[in-house]
DNA sequence: CTTCGAACGTACTAGTTAGTACAGAAGCGT
DNA sequence: ACGCTTCTGTACTAACTAGTACGTTCGAAG
């Protein structure tokens, strides 16, 4: 019902009591991103925060809860990034490029996003199906997609055997890699894939790689490979 | 010097003591992949195991030591496959599909290495950076990539501002997410990314991406952006 | 059959960690 | 000033968990 998540008694509260709980919650995010869940420890956020222990307990109840008051915060801020995007005076392949270049920096500029994300998927999404407001509010980035396809395969210029949930999770993919992956990639390849030096180039990569493929009409139908298409789009 | 990890007493052990470093091996990979390095308990992998958690620390050192076996044991295993594909009379367009496409279904048929590889990126790789033998074996990857871009180049169908590490990025990318961020994706989207039903155009999906955007002319050199290219490639 | 070392099992410990009991302070309407 | 609720700090506990001390069994060499 009500959420029991995002239990943070906002309205109300003292001046003081807010900044506690956005100091608490900070903290907590830099925390969870940087061990894990079980790996992180409660005393040690209330020992880099200026208040104690019990303050978390008195504002989040318990560990679990502290966590997904993280989690909500964290897709509220990438919610806010999507719905920031404008592309309505955009061609369809201009505004592909913009969508995917917008992913690609959110996700550079939020490491600890992506790493909560990791997170979570390792413990099969189970902290994030309890919040209500996450799955209901976190599908923007399809809804923004849909218009761009339909208008690029109206136009004649995009494939229509991709859909926007496939468009997305290729984007999301080279986006949260960079992040999720960096340190093992970087320890075999040698490559830090985050280095300001490669940032252009990278962006713009995923620019050219999803405008590619979308208007490769070689692909398309009867590509390059196998008999029928694909699966019927959306 | 030589491995403090892989300390697994080989050779000489009994039949019976091969058998059960290879049961704990087996027990503590799903373990430590399901839960996360902090979140693994040893006294569970020793309850599933048809030992007894004296003898993880026997054969093993510590929990450390265990992780770290584990995790050489899939990049060993992943070193194997990589090798094994062949492409030498295949066409550069085809070469660089059938890299994709084994790597996509490496990736999604071993589940277990994409979570170990994300867990050890919450880590920092920290554990993977003690472990000579991944370091120095795990470039197979990019050799083999190499070759096929070089021959594209050569071709002239290729653009030359891509390099070896950056195509295995853009692959693995698309293959680590496919199995990495399942269940938020699925949660939100509700779309599961790994039925069978989509393995199949999935799987025809990277090979395209990685087909077109190496053989876009638009966007090597003077592309659709920016003035000069990348950073010169190599 | 004895001996010796590798392989194994049980019961324990020392340290950690999420969570709480209790006591107190600080705002605020009356 | 007074009483009520919100907020805060200290000291504690119950449960857990990596790691170990110590004893036993197994298998092969002599």
């Amino acid at each position: 019902m009500s959420g029991q998540l995002s239990d943070v008694r906002d309205g109300a509260g003292t001046e003081r009591a807010v900044r506690t709980q956005g100091d608490i919650l900070r903290v907590a995010t830099e925390e969870f991103a940087a061990n894990g869940y079980s790996g992180a420890r409660v005393d040690e956020i209330a020992a880099r925060t200026r208040t104690t222990k019990r303050m978390i307990y008195y504002y989040f109840g318990s560990k679990q809860g502290l966590y997904l008051a993280v989690l909500e915060q964290v897709y509220a801020q990438i919610r806010r990034v999507e719905r920031g995007i404008q592309i309505d005076e955009l061609s369809p392949d201009e505004a592909l490029r913009t969508i995917a270049e917008a992913t690609y920096d959110h996700h550079t500029t939020h490491q600890a996003f992506i790493q909560l994300v990791s997170i979570e998927n390792i413990h099969r999404a189970e902290h994030l199906r309890q919040s209500e407001t996450i799955l209901r509010e976190n599908v923007t980035a399809i809804t923004l997609l849909e218009d761009v396809i339909e208008r690029g395969v109206a136009d004649g210029i995009f494939r229509d055997d991709v859909d926007a949930v496939d468009v997305h999770m290729v984007i999301s993919a080279y986006a949260c890699f960079h992040v999720a992956n960096r340190h093992t990639f970087a320890a075999i390849f040698d490559r830090d894939m985050l280095d300001p030096a490669l940032q252009d180039s990278h962006r713009r990569l995923i620019g050219d790689m999803i405008v590619a493929t979308m208007t490769d009409r070689s692909a398309a139908g009867v590509g390059s490979h196998g008999p029928s298409g694909g699966r019927g789009a959306r």
